[in-house]
DNA sequence: AGCACGCCGACT
DNA sequence: GTCGGCGTGCTC
């Protein structure tokens, strides 16, 4: 780069998708021309890596100049679409709210490194409209298959041979006989275009009744309109879905683009069926479980506007949407939303901003909204469209405690008494009964009855779980696992050891020995592999092939058992101990939907509720099906105690593997906190699971009032402390759990 | 995130 | 004597 004298050299600001403070300045070669958004690879020290062309800083940005004899040269520029303005602002955003490097936030949108090589082409045949000279009857077969099928349409080889059931030799034959042609075309799938009827009469949109029809109408008038938010309140099996899949279709007229957001992929495939079914084509789906060469097809049909309707977990939030005009989050009260590690966000949170920032709708869904945006809605925030229960359809189950004080089982066993009398209805009449245990395995904890020994994980604060359909003890944070021993490891006695407590695997023995006849189906995450597994299971209880199941979490949601009439809640104070702030309203909103699951055909269900607690207001609000009052009240208690949403919370966990260097880092952090008005640094206490995955963990809590600047404070306070490289500072900006 | 640099234990 | 363990720190 040959310079005139006094002339100054082009340099422009790359961010790179590394945990860097922020965007580097590399020089501009003569023969390149970069816009912000551009991916480009430049050389970092020793390597070269793949970084996006970003904005210039504004003039009154501060920065310390870096010597100019430093500056390297850009190497070259991707021939792909360049990552969209909108995006670009979106993760400039997050970075600040969450406080994480922009580059940490960058690299979420960059998780598909062959999207910027170029798309590959295969080799596709049609017809010429030349006959071959000799004729088969298998020739005949594959000409009059292309004929019929669209003449002018090229296929490759494999596809025209599978499609006329031949060989691909024959395909071979044809075009050296010059019967069919060669065409240079794209070796990706296209993405079918869904289809929105030109106004509001599709056939999905008539199947709506009229109250529907009226949130439908009052969704769909919303988009184009600029940022809107507006919660879709409705129990399930009121309609929801097809009253956002109208908003879907009016975005869809409008030219834009719609992302759907799902808490987890395990509501994908049901979800696609729906969609295909309204619009007649299944959107895009984006997940972790994608392939490479489907992630690449997907992140490239999105960045250049040729898939318009994606349905996918978190991550989908940052693909390069170009036209981006709505956003729908489903089951937006879901905590998979809240992205634990790494950049610590919340999807649904982050949606919104997203949506701000874009000027476009966001549309909330759920039957159990979170306290957020039921408060959003209160203060004008949000707006609310509510969809009462469809008339005709099943009716809400009856909900009855079952007080265990009273009505206790034997030692050793935990159905009570009236639980297992419903259950023995329950099959008699020949329905289906569901037993749900938020707990997986076999027991929470082991110990040895001759010297009191406990099992605990060597990494964790925490007991080693029994899962004994597998034989073995494992930790269920850190997943280390180890066969169950005969004898106890401390005192040598054999066959000491006792189970202590229930998780599923124990109700199901319980239950096998009480209903022998009764055919069982246990349902957990570890012993269903994968999504297809899932589907299969439930798939089977459907069909009615399984008289009682028992589950955890994994049974609450989605599935619709038209024959079950019974769910039995073994233990619904589960979730209420630990001092957690949204105990109550987790267990509440989990405990509905478990609840849900009775009752979704035409027969009645009924619910019960095993508790040390039938006075509870979670256990109450179930009994008298009274949401709107349980809310409330917990809108009370967090307003009376400044906790949010009435105030803020953020998290700081610091952990190492050294304790005592940890411990100085939090006296070093409690000497620089700022004093400030309307804030208040809580801690260093260990923080709930003190030793995690072998790392010693202390936390601060900052509670604020709810205007507070808590980025700019946190920036200020942490910046002041010099951290050892050994201890990890994780920030969590509005924590949701407490661990 | 890589990758190099650097300062202490068992090998050809 | 050196090969190599991974702690620490830098990359425009």
């Amino acid at each position: 780069m040959d310079l005139a004298p006094g002339e100054t050299p082009r340099t422009t600001r790359v961010l790179l998708p590394l945990a860097l403070p922020g965007a580097y300045d590399y020089l501009v070669p003569d023969d390149l021309d970069l816009r912000p958004g551009d991916f480009v690879r430049v050389p970092l020290g020793p390597r070269e890596v793949t970084g996006v062309v970003w904005d210039p800083l504004p003039d009154t940005a501060e920065t310390k100049p870096i010597d100019p004899a430093r500056l390297k040269a850009v190497v070259s520029r991707f021939d792909a679409p360049p990552m969209p303005d909108m995006l670009r602002q979106f993760v400039d955003w997050v970075a600040a709210y969450t406080l994480s490097a922009p580059g940490a936030v960058l690299r979420l949108a960059m998780r598909v490194p062959q999207a910027l090589e170029p798309s590959p082409r295969v080799t596709g045949y049609r017809l010429s409209g030349h006959k071959p000279a000799r004729m088969t009857p298998k020739r005949e077969r594959v000409l009059e298959m292309l004929h019929d099928t669209g003449p002018e349409l090229a296929r490759p080889a494999r596809e025209i041979a599978d499609m006329a059931g031949v060989g691909t030799g024959v395909v071979k034959g044809l075009v050296d006989a010059g019967a069919l042609e060669a065409v240079d075309m794209p070796g990706e799938a296209p993405f079918p275009e869904p289809l929105a009827a030109p106004d509001g009469s599709a056939a999905g949109a008539s199947r709506l009744n009229d109250t529907q029809a009226q949130a439908a109408a009052d969704l769909a008038q919303r988009i184009g309109q600029g940022f809107s938010a507006t919660l879709l309140d409705g129990v399930t099996g009121a309609g929801k879905t097809e009253v956002y899949f109208e908003a879907i279709a009016e975005a869809l007229r409008q030219g834009r683009q719609v992302l759907v957001l799902l808490p987890e992929i395990a509501l994908t495939p049901q979800l696609l069926k729906r969609f295909e079914t309204r619009f007649g084509a299944a959107p895009a789906p984006w997940h972790s479980d994608l392939g490479q060469k489907e992630r690449r097809r997907i992140w490239r049909g999105v960045a250049e506007g040729r898939a318009r309707v994606v349905v996918g977990a978190r991550s989908a939030l940052f693909l390069p949407f170009t036209e981006l005009g709505l956003i729908v989050v489903d089951e937006e009260h879901e905590a998979a939303f809240k992205q634990e590690e790494g950049v610590i966000y919340n999807a649904r949170d982050m949606a919104v901003a997203r949506a701000s920032l874009g000027g476009f709708p966001v549309v909330l869904a759920s039957a159990t909204p979170s306290l957020e945006t039921v408060v959003n809605v209160q203060r004008g925030r949000y707006q609310r469209l509510v969809l009462p229960e469809r008339h005709g359809a099943a009716r809400l189950p009856d909900v009855e405690a079952v007080d265990l004080r009273a009505d206790a089982p034997e030692r050793g066993r935990w159905l009570s008494h009236r639980l297992v009398m419903a259950i023995g209805d329950t099959l008699a009449a020949g329905n289906q009964a569901m037993l749900f245990l938020n707990r997986r395995g076999y027991a929470p904890l082991t110990l040895c009855r001759t010297c009191g020994h406990r099992f605990e994980c060597p990494n964790c604060d925490a007991w080693l779980v029994e899962h004994r359909f597998r034989k073995e003890l494992q930790c269920h944070h850190c997943g280390t696992r180890a066969p169950t021993p005969h004898a106890c490891p401390e005192c040598g006695t054999e066959n000491s050891l006792a189970a202590c407590g229930p998780g599923v695997e124990r109700i199901a023995e319980e239950a096998a020995e009480r209903f022998p006849e009764a055919r069982l189906a246990v349902l957990s995450s570890d012993l269903l592999h994968g999504p297809a597994a899932t589907q299969e299971a439930m798939a089977q209880i459907t069909r009615q092939e399984v008289d009682l199941v028992i589950g955890t979490q994994v049974v609450a949601k989605g599935h619709n058992f038209p024959n079950l009439t019974l769910v039995g809640v073994v233990d619904s104070d589960l979730g209420l101990t630990g001092g957690d702030l949204r105990a109550a309203e987790r267990t509440y909103q989990l405990l509905h939907q478990v609840a849900g699951r009775a009752g979704r055909g035409e027969k009645p269900g009924r619910v019960l509720l095993q508790t040390y607690m039938p006075h509870h207001k979670v256990m109450q609000a179930l009994i008298a099906g009274d949401r709107d009052r349980f809310l409330e009240q917990e809108a009370d208690e967090r307003h009376a105690a400044g906790m949010p949403p009435f105030g803020r919370l953020v998290s700081v966990i610091l952990s190492g593997p050294e304790q005592g260097q940890v411990m100085d880092v939090a006296r070093e952090l409690v000497r620089a906190a700022p004093q400030a008005e309307g804030v208040r640094v809580l801690g260093p206490a260990p923080a709930p699971i003190a030793l995690l995955r072998g790392r010693y963990r202390m936390r601060f809590l900052l509670k604020t009032v709810r205007d507070f600047p808590v980025q700019k404070y946190v920036r200020a306070w942490l910046g002041a402390v010099k951290v050892p490289n050994a201890v990890r500072l994780a920030v969590d900006v509005d924590p949701q759990s407490f661990l």
